[in-house]
RNA sequence: GCGGAUAUAGUUCAGCGGUAGAACACCGGUCUGUGGCACCGGCUGUCGUGGGUUCGAAUCCCACUAUCCGCCCCA
Protein backbone atom coordinates (compact mmCIF):
# COMPACT_ATOMS: atom_id res chain seq x y z
CA UNK A 1 0.00 0.00 0.00
CA UNK A 2 1.01 3.35 -0.59
CA UNK A 3 0.81 6.01 2.33
CA UNK A 4 1.43 9.43 2.77
CA UNK A 5 5.20 10.04 3.03
CA UNK A 6 6.62 11.00 6.48
CA UNK A 7 5.68 14.34 7.89
CA UNK A 8 3.09 14.80 5.70
CA UNK A 9 -0.54 14.01 6.40
CA UNK A 10 -3.99 14.26 4.91
CA UNK A 11 -7.10 16.53 6.76
CA UNK A 12 -9.98 14.65 6.54
CA UNK A 13 -13.36 15.66 7.47
CA UNK A 14 -14.68 16.32 10.05
CA UNK A 15 -11.31 17.79 11.07
CA UNK A 16 -10.70 19.64 7.45
CA UNK A 17 -14.44 21.90 8.38
CA UNK A 18 -11.66 23.38 11.18
CA UNK A 19 -9.09 24.31 8.41
CA UNK A 20 -11.53 25.78 6.66
CA UNK A 21 -13.04 27.75 9.63
CA UNK A 22 -9.88 29.54 10.67
CA UNK A 23 -9.20 30.41 7.30
CA UNK A 24 -12.05 31.72 6.89
CA UNK A 25 -11.61 34.01 10.29
CA UNK A 26 -8.58 34.71 9.05
CA UNK A 27 -9.70 36.35 5.64
CA UNK A 28 -12.56 37.79 7.34
CA UNK A 29 -10.19 39.72 10.12
CA UNK A 30 -7.31 40.92 7.30
CA UNK A 31 -10.02 42.39 5.06
CA UNK A 32 -10.99 44.52 8.52
CA UNK A 33 -7.53 45.92 8.27
CA UNK A 34 -6.85 46.67 4.67
CA UNK A 35 -4.81 43.41 3.94
CA UNK A 36 -4.95 41.44 0.30
CA UNK A 37 -4.04 37.90 -0.95
CA UNK A 38 -0.46 37.46 -2.09
CA UNK A 39 0.12 33.74 -3.54
CA UNK A 40 3.85 32.77 -4.33
CA UNK A 41 5.08 29.99 -5.43
CA UNK A 42 5.51 27.08 -3.60
CA UNK A 43 9.59 26.31 -4.37
CA UNK A 44 11.55 29.25 -5.42
CA UNK A 45 15.82 29.89 -5.71
CA UNK A 46 18.04 28.02 -2.85
CA UNK A 47 19.50 31.63 -2.66
CA UNK A 48 16.56 33.61 -1.67
CA UNK A 49 16.50 31.29 1.85
CA UNK A 50 19.80 30.90 2.54
CA UNK A 51 20.02 35.11 1.90
CA UNK A 52 17.28 35.98 4.21
CA UNK A 53 16.78 32.88 6.60
CA UNK A 54 19.77 32.78 7.06
CA UNK A 55 23.09 30.56 6.14
CA UNK A 56 23.58 29.49 9.93
CA UNK A 57 19.89 28.73 11.24
CA UNK A 58 19.11 25.52 11.52
CA UNK A 59 15.98 25.50 8.73
CA UNK A 60 18.83 26.67 5.79
CA UNK A 61 21.49 24.27 7.54
CA UNK A 62 19.21 21.23 7.41
CA UNK A 63 16.14 21.42 7.39
CA UNK A 64 15.31 22.48 3.91
CA UNK A 65 13.69 20.14 1.10
CA UNK A 66 16.33 20.84 -1.95
CA UNK A 67 17.23 20.20 -5.05
CA UNK A 68 18.78 20.45 -8.56
CA UNK A 69 16.37 21.18 -11.06
CA UNK A 70 17.75 19.80 -14.71
CA UNK A 71 19.10 21.99 -17.12
CA UNK A 72 16.94 22.47 -20.23
CA UNK A 73 19.84 22.91 -22.55
CA UNK A 74 23.81 22.95 -22.94
CA UNK A 75 23.93 26.95 -22.33
CA UNK A 76 21.81 26.58 -19.12
CA UNK A 77 23.03 25.83 -15.92
CA UNK A 78 21.20 23.70 -13.12
CA UNK A 79 19.44 25.60 -10.79
CA UNK A 80 18.93 24.55 -6.85
CA UNK A 81 15.35 25.31 -6.03
CA UNK A 82 14.02 24.58 -2.44
CA UNK A 83 10.17 23.99 -1.53
CA UNK A 84 9.65 27.14 0.86
CA UNK A 85 10.25 26.64 4.34
CA UNK A 86 8.63 29.78 5.04
CA UNK A 87 6.74 32.76 3.48
CA UNK A 88 8.05 36.13 4.09
CA UNK A 89 11.25 35.66 2.12
CA UNK A 90 9.09 34.80 -1.17
CA UNK A 91 6.97 37.70 -0.06
CA UNK A 92 10.02 40.01 -0.41
CA UNK A 93 11.06 38.62 -3.38
CA UNK A 94 7.87 39.24 -4.36
CA UNK A 95 8.12 43.14 -3.25
CA UNK A 96 11.35 43.61 -5.35
CA UNK A 97 10.60 41.93 -8.46
CA UNK A 98 7.25 43.72 -8.92
CA UNK A 99 8.79 46.90 -8.06
CA UNK A 100 5.71 47.05 -5.22
CA UNK A 101 7.64 49.78 -3.56
CA UNK A 102 7.26 52.52 -6.46
CA UNK A 103 4.11 52.43 -5.40
CA UNK A 104 5.12 54.36 -2.69
CA UNK A 105 2.33 53.21 -0.53
CA UNK A 106 2.33 50.25 2.87
CA UNK A 107 1.66 47.19 0.97
CA UNK A 108 -0.27 44.87 3.26
CA UNK A 109 -0.67 41.32 2.04
CA UNK A 110 -1.68 37.71 3.47
CA UNK A 111 -0.94 34.48 2.65
CA UNK A 112 -2.28 31.08 3.04
CA UNK A 113 -0.61 28.19 2.41
CA UNK A 114 2.11 24.80 2.90
CA UNK A 115 5.28 25.47 3.88
CA UNK A 116 7.79 22.20 3.98
CA UNK A 117 10.34 21.80 6.84
CA UNK A 118 13.01 18.45 6.56
CA UNK A 119 12.32 17.76 10.68
CA UNK A 120 11.54 15.14 12.84
CA UNK A 121 7.70 15.16 12.78
CA UNK A 122 5.87 15.67 16.37
CA UNK A 123 2.54 16.16 17.71
CA UNK A 124 2.24 20.02 16.07
CA UNK A 125 4.78 19.66 14.02
CA UNK A 126 4.95 18.06 10.16
CA UNK A 127 7.03 18.46 7.36
CA UNK A 128 4.26 19.53 5.12
CA UNK A 129 2.74 21.98 7.41
CA UNK A 130 0.53 25.27 7.31
CA UNK A 131 0.89 28.83 7.62
CA UNK A 132 -1.18 32.14 7.52
CA UNK A 133 0.59 34.67 7.68
CA UNK A 134 0.47 38.45 6.57
CA UNK A 135 3.37 41.31 6.11
CA UNK A 136 3.28 44.95 5.98
CA UNK A 137 6.33 46.10 4.37
CA UNK A 138 7.06 49.21 2.44
CA UNK A 139 9.24 52.49 1.55
CA UNK A 140 9.71 54.74 5.29
CA UNK A 141 8.42 57.47 4.01
CA UNK A 142 5.08 55.54 3.91
CA UNK A 143 5.22 54.77 7.63
CA UNK A 144 6.74 51.17 7.46
CA UNK A 145 9.45 51.82 10.05
CA UNK A 146 6.31 53.08 12.48
CA UNK A 147 5.97 51.59 15.45
CA UNK A 148 2.02 52.27 15.00
CA UNK A 149 2.45 49.66 12.28
CA UNK A 150 3.90 46.90 15.09
CA UNK A 151 1.07 47.16 17.79
CA UNK A 152 -1.42 47.12 14.60
CA UNK A 153 -0.37 43.72 13.69
CA UNK A 154 -0.41 42.61 16.92
CA UNK A 155 -3.61 43.79 17.85
CA UNK A 156 -5.13 42.38 15.06
CA UNK A 157 -3.37 38.86 16.03
CA UNK A 158 -5.44 38.94 19.57
CA UNK A 159 -8.44 39.83 17.35
CA UNK A 160 -8.36 36.87 15.36
CA UNK A 161 -7.67 35.00 18.34
CA UNK A 162 -10.66 36.32 19.99
CA UNK A 163 -12.53 35.92 17.15
CA UNK A 164 -11.69 32.01 16.17
CA UNK A 165 -12.29 31.60 20.43
CA UNK A 166 -8.81 30.35 21.11
CA UNK A 167 -8.59 31.77 24.94
CA UNK A 168 -5.42 30.28 26.76
CA UNK A 169 -2.61 31.84 24.54
CA UNK A 170 0.02 34.40 26.21
CA UNK A 171 1.51 37.25 24.13
CA UNK A 172 5.33 37.18 24.58
CA UNK A 173 6.75 40.28 23.42
CA UNK A 174 10.92 41.65 23.02
CA UNK A 175 13.37 43.64 20.77
CA UNK A 176 15.90 42.13 19.91
CA UNK A 177 17.57 46.02 18.65
CA UNK A 178 18.89 46.27 14.86
CA UNK A 179 22.15 44.55 13.59
CA UNK A 180 24.58 46.47 15.41
CA UNK A 181 23.02 45.87 18.79
CA UNK A 182 22.83 42.19 17.94
CA UNK A 183 26.21 41.88 17.23
CA UNK A 184 27.35 43.73 20.70
CA UNK A 185 25.35 41.69 22.73
CA UNK A 186 26.53 38.02 20.72
CA UNK A 187 29.68 39.45 22.31
CA UNK A 188 28.76 40.25 25.84
CA UNK A 189 27.06 37.35 25.66
CA UNK A 190 30.14 35.33 24.62
CA UNK A 191 32.00 36.97 27.32
CA UNK A 192 29.78 36.08 30.28
CA UNK A 193 29.53 32.88 29.34
CA UNK A 194 33.18 31.79 29.21
CA UNK A 195 33.48 32.18 33.05
CA UNK A 196 30.46 30.19 33.91
CA UNK A 197 29.65 27.65 30.57
CA UNK A 198 31.84 24.83 32.57
CA UNK A 199 28.91 24.64 34.94
CA UNK A 200 25.74 24.69 32.57
CA UNK A 201 24.06 21.76 30.69
CA UNK A 202 25.71 19.86 28.03
CA UNK A 203 23.17 21.74 25.50
CA UNK A 204 24.41 24.98 26.68
CA UNK A 205 28.17 24.42 26.23
CA UNK A 206 27.42 23.77 22.53
CA UNK A 207 24.61 26.58 22.12
CA UNK A 208 27.55 28.93 23.69
CA UNK A 209 29.51 28.30 20.65
CA UNK A 210 26.98 28.39 17.56
CA UNK A 211 24.87 30.40 19.39
CA UNK A 212 24.71 31.97 22.46
CA UNK A 213 21.26 33.38 21.94
CA UNK A 214 19.90 30.21 22.24
CA UNK A 215 21.38 29.67 25.84
CA UNK A 216 18.50 32.27 27.03
CA UNK A 217 15.88 29.66 25.94
CA UNK A 218 17.54 26.52 28.13
CA UNK A 219 14.92 24.65 30.20
CA UNK A 220 17.03 23.26 32.52
CA UNK A 221 16.53 24.32 36.21
CA UNK A 222 19.84 24.29 37.14
CA UNK A 223 20.75 26.78 34.80
CA UNK A 224 18.48 29.19 35.66
CA UNK A 225 20.40 31.64 38.02
CA UNK A 226 23.18 31.47 35.81
CA UNK A 227 21.11 32.72 32.91
CA UNK A 228 19.32 35.25 35.12
CA UNK A 229 22.58 37.08 35.97
CA UNK A 230 23.69 37.43 32.07
CA UNK A 231 23.38 40.27 30.47
CA UNK A 232 20.29 41.77 29.03
CA UNK A 233 19.58 42.88 25.39
CA UNK A 234 17.25 45.63 26.48
CA UNK A 235 20.76 47.15 28.03
CA UNK A 236 22.51 46.71 24.39
CA UNK A 237 19.70 48.42 22.62
CA UNK A 238 20.36 51.71 20.98
CA UNK A 239 18.20 54.79 21.84
CA UNK A 240 16.31 54.51 18.10
CA UNK A 241 15.62 50.83 19.14
CA UNK A 242 14.54 51.56 22.48
CA UNK A 243 12.40 54.54 21.67
CA UNK A 244 10.74 52.23 19.07
CA UNK A 245 9.83 49.70 21.31
CA UNK A 246 8.61 51.61 23.84
CA UNK A 247 6.35 53.14 21.50
CA UNK A 248 4.58 49.79 20.87
CA UNK A 249 4.11 48.85 24.24
CA UNK A 250 2.62 52.08 25.17
CA UNK A 251 0.02 51.88 21.62
CA UNK A 252 -0.54 48.12 22.88
CA UNK A 253 -0.84 49.12 26.47
CA UNK A 254 -3.86 51.72 24.97
CA UNK A 255 -5.67 49.61 23.45
CA UNK A 256 -6.14 46.89 25.81
CA UNK A 257 -3.92 44.11 24.31
CA UNK A 258 -2.03 42.20 27.07
CA UNK A 259 1.86 40.70 26.82
CA UNK A 260 4.68 39.92 28.95
CA UNK A 261 8.21 41.02 27.65
CA UNK A 262 10.39 38.63 27.61
CA UNK A 263 13.80 39.46 27.36
CA UNK A 264 14.62 35.51 26.45
CA UNK A 265 12.36 35.10 23.85
CA UNK A 266 14.71 34.57 21.06
CA UNK A 267 13.72 33.99 17.27
CA UNK A 268 15.01 31.88 15.04
CA UNK A 269 15.25 33.77 11.74
CA UNK A 270 18.17 35.83 11.15
CA UNK A 271 16.13 38.78 9.68
CA UNK A 272 14.46 39.27 12.37
CA UNK A 273 14.87 43.18 13.64
CA UNK A 274 14.10 44.83 16.28
CA UNK A 275 10.15 43.98 17.77
CA UNK A 276 9.72 40.06 17.94
CA UNK A 277 6.76 38.04 19.32
CA UNK A 278 5.24 34.89 20.33
CA UNK A 279 1.64 33.88 20.73
CA UNK A 280 1.92 30.46 22.62
CA UNK A 281 -0.65 28.03 24.03
CA UNK A 282 -0.69 24.89 26.37
CA UNK A 283 -2.16 21.76 24.92
CA UNK A 284 0.41 21.72 22.32
CA UNK A 285 3.30 19.95 23.84
CA UNK A 286 6.70 20.82 22.99
CA UNK A 287 5.28 22.83 20.06
CA UNK A 288 4.35 25.49 22.14
CA UNK A 289 4.51 28.53 19.70
CA UNK A 290 1.66 29.25 17.82
CA UNK A 291 2.35 32.35 16.01
CA UNK A 292 5.51 34.27 15.91
CA UNK A 293 6.84 37.24 14.11
CA UNK A 294 8.59 40.30 14.17
CA UNK A 295 10.07 43.27 11.90
CA UNK A 296 13.00 42.48 9.32
CA UNK A 297 13.76 46.08 8.60
CA UNK A 298 17.01 44.91 6.51
CA UNK A 299 15.29 42.17 4.42
CA UNK A 300 14.47 43.42 1.08
CA UNK A 301 17.98 44.87 1.14
CA UNK A 302 19.51 41.64 1.69
CA UNK A 303 17.82 40.68 -1.22
CA UNK A 304 19.08 43.46 -3.74
CA UNK A 305 15.85 45.62 -3.51
CA UNK A 306 15.29 48.87 -2.10
CA UNK A 307 14.80 49.88 1.59
CA UNK A 308 11.38 48.65 2.65
CA UNK A 309 11.27 47.90 6.64
CA UNK A 310 8.57 45.78 7.79
CA UNK A 311 6.78 43.82 10.08
CA UNK A 312 4.95 40.83 10.04
CA UNK A 313 3.74 37.05 11.13
CA UNK A 314 3.15 33.40 10.76
CA UNK A 315 0.65 31.08 12.18
CA UNK A 316 1.11 27.76 12.75
CA UNK A 317 -2.38 26.50 11.12
CA UNK A 318 -1.68 22.55 12.46
CA UNK A 319 -0.87 24.17 15.94
CA UNK A 320 -4.09 26.72 15.93
CA UNK A 321 -7.06 23.90 15.21
CA UNK A 322 -4.98 21.62 17.47
CA UNK A 323 -5.12 24.34 20.29
CA UNK A 324 -8.99 24.93 19.04
CA UNK A 325 -9.90 21.40 18.96
CA UNK A 326 -8.32 21.57 22.82
CA UNK A 327 -10.13 24.06 23.87
CA UNK A 328 -13.95 23.19 22.57
CA UNK A 329 -15.29 19.89 21.78
CA UNK A 330 -17.15 19.53 18.57
CA UNK A 331 -16.65 21.51 15.25
CA UNK A 332 -20.13 22.26 13.89
CA UNK A 333 -20.00 19.61 11.08
CA UNK A 334 -21.55 21.68 7.66
CA UNK A 335 -24.95 20.41 6.99
CA UNK A 336 -27.24 20.71 3.79
CA UNK A 337 -30.92 22.06 3.97
CA UNK A 338 -32.65 18.73 2.46
CA UNK A 339 -32.07 15.51 1.18
CA UNK A 340 -33.84 15.17 -2.04
CA UNK A 341 -35.26 11.07 -2.12
CA UNK A 342 -36.35 9.51 -5.20
CA UNK A 343 -38.51 6.62 -5.10
CA UNK A 344 -39.02 4.16 -7.22
CA UNK A 345 -37.34 3.22 -11.03
CA UNK A 346 -37.24 6.15 -13.16
CA UNK A 347 -37.24 9.02 -10.53
CA UNK A 348 -33.70 9.96 -11.02
CA UNK A 349 -33.85 12.12 -13.79
CA UNK A 350 -36.86 14.28 -11.98
CA UNK A 351 -35.17 14.27 -8.78
CA UNK A 352 -31.75 15.45 -10.49
CA UNK A 353 -34.12 18.70 -12.53
CA UNK A 354 -35.63 19.56 -9.21
CA UNK A 355 -32.34 19.25 -7.27
CA UNK A 356 -30.78 21.80 -10.14
CA UNK A 357 -33.98 23.97 -9.70
CA UNK A 358 -33.18 24.46 -5.98
CA UNK A 359 -29.46 24.42 -5.78
CA UNK A 360 -29.59 27.57 -8.46
CA UNK A 361 -31.78 29.18 -6.40
CA UNK A 362 -29.02 28.81 -3.01
CA UNK A 363 -30.08 25.51 -1.19
CA UNK A 364 -27.87 23.17 -0.27
CA UNK A 365 -28.96 19.67 -0.91
CA UNK A 366 -28.11 16.50 -1.08
CA UNK A 367 -29.50 13.95 -3.51
CA UNK A 368 -30.29 9.65 -3.22
CA UNK A 369 -31.13 7.17 -5.74
CA UNK A 370 -33.89 5.65 -6.54
CA UNK A 371 -32.66 2.10 -5.70
CA UNK A 372 -33.16 3.42 -2.24
CA UNK A 373 -36.00 2.24 0.32
CA UNK A 374 -37.33 5.47 1.61
CA UNK A 375 -36.05 4.14 4.98
CA UNK A 376 -32.50 4.43 3.30
CA UNK A 377 -33.34 7.58 2.34
CA UNK A 378 -34.38 8.96 5.11
CA UNK A 379 -31.25 7.98 6.92
CA UNK A 380 -29.16 9.11 4.69
CA UNK A 381 -30.81 12.45 4.93
CA UNK A 382 -30.21 12.70 8.89
CA UNK A 383 -26.50 11.46 7.88
CA UNK A 384 -26.27 14.54 6.16
CA UNK A 385 -27.52 16.87 8.48
CA UNK A 386 -30.80 17.63 6.16
CA UNK A 387 -33.88 19.57 8.09
CA UNK A 388 -36.28 18.05 5.08
CA UNK A 389 -36.16 15.42 3.13
CA UNK A 390 -38.48 15.88 -0.56
CA UNK A 391 -39.62 12.88 -2.28
CA UNK A 392 -40.07 12.63 -5.77
CA UNK A 393 -42.26 9.91 -6.46
CA UNK A 394 -44.69 9.06 -9.13
CA UNK A 395 -47.53 10.70 -7.72
CA UNK A 396 -45.11 14.05 -6.97
CA UNK A 397 -44.34 14.09 -10.19
CA UNK A 398 -47.62 13.86 -12.12
CA UNK A 399 -49.05 16.69 -9.06
CA UNK A 400 -45.95 18.46 -9.86
CA UNK A 401 -45.92 18.80 -5.98
CA UNK A 402 -44.12 16.74 -3.32
CA UNK A 403 -44.04 15.84 -0.40
CA UNK A 404 -41.87 17.80 2.45
CA UNK A 405 -40.91 16.29 5.60
CA UNK A 406 -39.69 17.50 8.53
CA UNK A 407 -36.69 15.14 9.97
CA UNK A 408 -37.53 16.69 13.40
CA UNK A 409 -40.65 17.29 13.83
CA UNK A 410 -42.08 14.18 11.48
CA UNK A 411 -44.83 16.27 10.40
CA UNK A 412 -45.29 16.28 5.96
CA UNK A 413 -46.88 18.30 3.80
CA UNK A 414 -47.07 18.66 0.16
CA UNK A 415 -45.81 21.97 -1.57
CA UNK A 416 -46.54 22.76 -5.12
CA UNK A 417 -42.79 23.22 -7.24
CA UNK A 418 -43.40 26.87 -7.20
CA UNK A 419 -43.87 27.50 -3.86
CA UNK A 420 -41.01 25.11 -2.78
CA UNK A 421 -38.39 27.55 -2.14
CA UNK A 422 -39.84 29.62 -0.59
CA UNK A 423 -41.10 27.04 1.93
CA UNK A 424 -38.20 25.37 2.43
CA UNK A 425 -36.30 29.04 3.28
CA UNK A 426 -39.41 29.71 5.65
CA UNK A 427 -38.12 27.48 8.24
CA UNK A 428 -34.80 28.58 9.39
C1' G B 1 19.96 14.26 13.99
C1' C B 2 19.50 11.93 19.52
C1' G B 3 16.51 9.23 23.52
C1' G B 4 11.89 6.56 25.02
C1' A B 5 7.06 4.27 24.00
C1' U B 6 3.64 2.22 20.61
C1' A B 7 1.79 -0.50 15.95
C1' U B 8 -4.43 -6.21 15.86
C1' A B 9 -11.38 -4.64 11.83
C1' G B 10 -13.71 1.88 9.71
C1' U B 11 -12.96 3.42 15.33
C1' U B 12 -11.69 2.16 20.55
C1' C B 13 -9.30 -1.85 22.29
C1' A B 14 -8.83 -7.28 24.25
C1' G B 15 -5.93 -11.63 23.07
C1' C B 16 0.59 -12.37 24.74
C1' G B 17 3.06 -19.71 21.77
C1' G B 18 -2.17 -23.75 19.63
C1' U B 19 -8.89 -22.13 14.74
C1' A B 20 -7.97 -13.79 14.98
C1' G B 21 -12.01 -11.55 18.93
C1' A B 22 -15.51 -7.73 21.60
C1' A B 23 -17.95 -3.14 21.54
C1' C B 24 -19.35 0.74 18.58
C1' A B 25 -19.82 1.87 13.40
C1' C B 26 -21.33 -0.07 8.64
C1' C B 27 -24.54 -3.26 5.26
C1' G B 28 -28.98 -6.40 4.64
C1' G B 29 -33.72 -8.43 6.46
C1' U B 30 -38.28 -8.36 9.53
C1' C B 31 -40.71 -3.34 7.13
C1' U B 32 -41.71 -3.39 -1.80
C1' G B 33 -44.25 5.06 -0.55
C1' U B 34 -42.58 7.04 5.34
C1' G B 35 -36.53 6.39 9.00
C1' G B 36 -34.58 7.00 14.05
C1' C B 37 -36.50 1.82 18.50
C1' A B 38 -36.34 -3.51 18.65
C1' C B 39 -34.98 -8.26 16.95
C1' C B 40 -32.35 -11.44 13.36
C1' G B 41 -28.37 -12.01 10.00
C1' G B 42 -23.80 -10.30 7.60
C1' C B 43 -19.19 -7.78 6.11
C1' U B 44 -14.69 -5.73 7.33
C1' G B 45 -8.08 -7.84 8.87
C1' U B 46 -1.38 -9.36 4.36
C1' C B 47 -2.33 -8.84 13.58
C1' G B 48 2.86 -2.10 10.45
C1' U B 49 6.88 -4.54 6.80
C1' G B 50 10.73 -8.14 6.22
C1' G B 51 13.51 -11.91 8.31
C1' G B 52 14.59 -15.53 12.36
C1' U B 53 13.36 -19.22 16.49
C1' U B 54 9.49 -23.16 16.79
C1' C B 55 5.87 -29.01 14.94
C1' G B 56 3.13 -24.32 15.27
C1' A B 57 4.17 -16.96 15.90
C1' A B 58 -0.58 -11.60 16.38
C1' U B 59 2.13 -13.62 20.70
C1' C B 60 9.30 -14.80 21.50
C1' C B 61 13.98 -12.55 18.94
C1' C B 62 16.30 -9.14 15.18
C1' A B 63 16.07 -5.37 11.51
C1' C B 64 13.29 -1.75 9.06
C1' U B 65 9.19 1.70 8.63
C1' A B 66 5.50 4.75 10.64
C1' U B 67 3.19 7.22 14.66
C1' C B 68 3.25 9.38 19.54
C1' C B 69 6.16 11.67 23.70
C1' G B 70 10.72 14.26 25.02
C1' C B 71 15.52 16.76 23.16
C1' C B 72 17.01 19.98 19.22
C1' C B 73 14.62 23.61 16.32
C1' C B 74 10.46 26.29 14.91
C1' A B 75 4.85 27.85 13.14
Amino acid sequence: MIKAVRGTRDILPPDSALFELVEERAREVFHLYNFQEIRTPIFEDTQLFSRSVGEETDIVGKEMFTWEDKARAQSEKAQSLTLRPENTAGVVRAYIEHKLGDKGQLQKLYYIGPQFRRERPQKGRYRQFYQIGAEVIGPPSAGSESPARDAEVIEMLAALLDRVGIKGSTLQLNSVGCANDRAKYNEALRAALKPVVGQMCVDCQRRAETNPLRVLDCKVPEDQPIIAKLPKISDYLDEPCREHFAEVKKILDAVGVKYEVNERMVRGLDYYTRTTFEFTHGGLGAQSALLGGGRYDGLSEALGGPKAPGIGFALGLDRFVIALQSETQSAQTPSVKAFIAPLGDGMNAAAAKLARELRAQGVALDLGDESFRLKKSFEAAERAGAQFVIIVGENEVKADAFAVKDIKSGEQRTVARAELVQALKANP
